[in-house]
DNA sequence: CGATTACCGGACAGCACTGTCCGGTTGTAC
DNA sequence: GTACAACCGGACAGTGCTGTCCGGTAATCG
C-alpha cells in the first residue's frame, strides 16, 4: 500500500483539525443521522480516529459542538428587535438539515447536563422573542412554543428534501393559527 | 446447567407462541424503543431466537404486527359516527406508550411497502373523521391532520410518563386552535 | 408401543462500531 | 546537525446484536 501524500503536520497543528472534524460531523450527521459511525466522520474529515476521540471524548461532545453553532445563530436572530415568533420558526426551518440529528441527540441523551444546557439556551431565546412579539396571544406560554419548535424540527427531520418547504409552511401556518391573538 | 422445566410442546404448538412474541414485542418496544435487541424480545416472550425469526423474518415484520392492532383500534373509533377529530387525537394520545417505537419505525423504514400500508390506513381513517366533523374548518386538509398526528406521537414519545398527560393536553389545545372554524 | 415428523430453543458465527494504543512524522530547541 | 517532544493516523481488541443452524422434545400415526 503506497503511503499517502497527506503529511502529518507534527506538533501545534493548530485548531484546523478540530474545525475539520466539526464540519465533517455536521455533514455526516445531516446525511446519515445522529447514529452515524464516528469512524466515518473521522474519515470524512481526513483525520484518524485517534484525533477525533482526542478532541471529542464521546459522540455527544461532538454533537454539542456542532449544534452550538446552530443555536448561536438562533440567538443572534432572537436578539434582533424586529424578529417575531414566526420569524424564529422560519429560521429554525432553515436549519432543518441537521434537525434529525438534533432530535435524536436530545432523545438519546435526555438527562445529560450538556444537552440540558443547549435546551436552556433555547428556552431563553424563546422567552426573549415571546416577550417582544405583540402579535402573539397572551395565553401562549414558553412551554407551548418550545413544544412547537420540537414538533417543527421533528416534522422537518422526517420529510425528504423535496417536500421540506411545504411541510415547514404547513406547520408554521398551524402554529400561527394556534398562537395568534 | 439444570434443564428448565418449560416444556417444548412439540408440533402444532398453536398460535400461542406468535401471540406471546407480539405481546413481548409491544412491551419491549414500549420500554426500550424500536431499536431494542430482538433477542431481548425473544427472552421476554420465553421463546428461542429461532422461533422469533421463524414467525417474523425481520424487525419490521414484528413491528407491523404490533402496530396493526393499534391502528385497528383507531379504525374502530374512527368508524363511530360520534367521533370527532379531537376524540381521535385523544385516542392517539392514549396509545402513546408505543409511539416512540412507531415514530422510529416509520423513520427507519420509510420506503417499505408494509409501512406504506399502515400509513394508508391512517390517512383513510383521518379522511373519515375529517369528513364528518363539522367543527373543523373547511381549510383543513388531510395532510394537515396527519402531520399533526405525527407531531403528537412524536411529542408524546419524547416526554416521560409523568408529563405525558400535560403534553398531550398542550398539543391538543394547539391543534384545536389551529383546526377549529 | 415405536417410528416419524414438525416445531422449538439456544448456541454460535458473522458483522459493525467503539474507543484505545502505538509507531511514525514533523516542528523546535540547543 | 542532532535530540527531543508533541501530535497525528490507523491498526486492533472488545463488545453487542443479528440471523442461522442444529440437537432435542413432544404429538401423531401405524
Amino acid at each position: 500500500m503506497a503511503r499517502e501524500p497527506k503529511a502529518n503536520r507534527g506538533p501545534s497543528a493548530g485548531p484546523d483539525n478540530r474545525r475539520a472534524i466539526i464540519a465533517a460531523a455536521r455533514d455526516v450527521f445531516g446525511e446519515s443521522g445522529f447514529a452515524a459511525p464516528l469512524s466515518s466522520i473521522a474519515k470524512r474529515a481526513g483525520v484518524g480516529q485517534g484525533s477525533l476521540y482526542r478532541h471529542f471524548p464521546d459522540r455527544l461532545a461532538l454533537a454539542v459542538a456542532v449544534f452550538d453553532d446552530n443555536i448561536a445563530d438562533l440567538e443572534a436572530i432572537a436578539s434582533d428587535e424586529l424578529t417575531t415568533l414566526d420569524d424564529l420558526f422560519a429560521a429554525i426551518a432553515e436549519q432543518a438539515m441537521g434537525s434529525s440529528a438534533l432530535i435524536d441527540m436530545f432523545a438519546t441523551h435526555q438527562d445529560d447536563p450538556r444537552t440540558d444546557h443547549l435546551q436552556t439556551r433555547i428556552v431563553e431565546l424563546v422567552r426573549t422573542v415571546l416577550a417582544r412579539d405583540a402579535a402573539v396571544g397572551p395565553h401562549v406560554t414558553v412551554d407551548d412554543v418550545t413544544l412547537a419548535i420540537a414538533m417543527l424540527a421533528f416534522a422537518l427531520s422526517r420529510t425528504d428534501a423535496s417536500a421540506k418547504g411545504a411541510t415547514a409552511e404547513r406547520a408554521r401556518a398551524m402554529f400561527r393559527a394556534a398562537f395568534g391573538r
